[in-house]
DNA sequence: ATATCAAATTGATTTGCATCAACCTGGACG
DNA sequence: CGTCCAGGTTGATGCAAATCAATTTGATAT
């Protein structure tokens, strides 16, 4: 081994293993073939460990990078001048962070960890220039971005047209379908976010999110106590998050 | 002229003319090179001129194309399951419609004219072969998908923390400087939707809508006829939105 | 002109959730 | 072991906006 060699592997900047990566059939990888991986992977940099509360990236600051969860959660966000928070979204191990930014030259959100998390980083300068040489990576950059547009207007829906109930039987079915996609239990697993960050994303008072939680489980419906989650009942809650549109066109 | 040019201009795919048009500082080309603009040229296809109320491409069809207006203005909706409407954005002349479809074979959501309207037609798989080539070009479409991420993350913002007034208030003040953007008046403009989409869009009842415009009116703030609109005083509009986060930080 | 129908306005009442306030719970730490 | 404090729960009250209901206005056709 050369001391250059020694040295590389020893930066905090190390080449992330695409190829041995759990989640490749989730993150960019799955969009390209075998041979291609290796020019991600000469791009893709090993992030550091983050503890619990600590900030990826911050609003305003210059955007250099998107971020690919590996282990852990993150939570983005938006501050208004007047220093009120919105809690833009929540990411889950293979899912990519920063996407909204590639508007502008700064972020347009903050990215905080909601627990101890691991993350890869892409710089923008790279991965554009890749995305231009491997067509499939470029057709997935588009999908996830028209994704992140979707997911968006599906949450304007959700604050628009549904009950607080409504919302938090989203929330759980979408989160309860994103650990199955990891395979882990779509019925019993442990929320990374506090109710604060729960409310918050939907609009909501914790006192809502809080009474609602009671309600469903005074129902039968969900077990909980703290962060950790039973959903006893999943086709209640995929009928509570359908209650609105049923009554709309009942008779 | 021979016959055969003769014959391609008497169809409706028509080569639109990105060279003449006069949003070429609003749209595609505004990140092309002059002499790749012909490229752009090459797969853009000059649409047909629609009717108001016209659908330029339905919810759940087969996604193809997307969409810049080039003249009048466009609502883009989803429908749920049980048949509920939200309208998730308005689109006016010189913006892109179809980007949150990026991410699957089917059209996300429903495009519709809110007047007559035309638009030119950008077939996916061309523009996906072309921002391949154009650096540029792949870096514009980044940017706008990003930017279509923060407008429906802002929307959710708008939905889950402001007052009517505020909601109102924002729209008519986002209108206000996209139309001046097209060097038209930023405080004498005809609205392109009707009270219902608008009440649609900020999640409000109609009744809602049409209270808090004629409040405004009545705080001699705006002038409203029907559609008509005029902004008597832009800065108490600003004061109005900003109401909230005040309260916020006092003291 | 007049009829017709959709869009918009205005008023009265209800309601879901925010807000205010008090209290619990569990983990960190001296 | 008790103290502390953030996070969470529960209860009482108020309010902004939805809903229900009735007109009015405006556009299009007759």
């Amino acid at each position: 081994m050369t001391q250059a060699t020694r040295l590389r592997q020893a930066t905090s900047a190390l080449k992330a293993s695409c190829h041995q990566c759990s989640l490749s059939n989730l993150c960019l990888p799955l969009a390209i073939q075998d041979n291609d991986l290796d020019s991600l992977e000469d791009i893709v940099q090993q992030g550091r460990i983050y503890n619990r509360g600590e900030h990826i990236f911050d609003q305003s600051s210059p955007f250099r990078s998107c971020f690919a969860v590996k282990s852990g959660s993150i939570k983005t966000s938006i501050i208004t001048e007047g220093g009120e928070e919105q809690v833009t979204g929540f990411f889950m191990p293979g899912e990519l962070v920063g996407l909204d930014s590639m508007s502008g030259e700064t972020y347009a959100c903050t990215a905080k960890t909601l627990e101890r998390t691991s993350v890869c980083e892409f710089p923008i300068d790279k991965l554009e220039e890749l995305t231009g040489k491997l067509p499939d990576l470029q057709h997935h950059m588009y999908r996830l971005m028209g994704q992140e547009i979707q997911n968006s207007h599906q949450l304007a829906m959700l604050l628009s047209k549904n009950t607080a109930e409504e919302r938090i039987a989203s929330l759980l079915l979408s989160l309860s379908s994103r650990f199955q996609r990891r395979r882990m239990s779509p019925t019993n697993f442990s929320l990374p976010m506090a109710r604060n960050d729960i409310a918050n994303f939907l609009g909501l008072a914790v006192e809502t999110v809080s009474r609602v939680f009671t309600r469903f489980q005074n129902q039968g419906i969900i077990r909980a106590r703290g962060r950790e989650v039973e959903l006893l009942d999943v086709e209640a809650l995929q009928l509570v998050t359908r209650e609105f549109s049923r009554q709309g066109c009942s008779q």
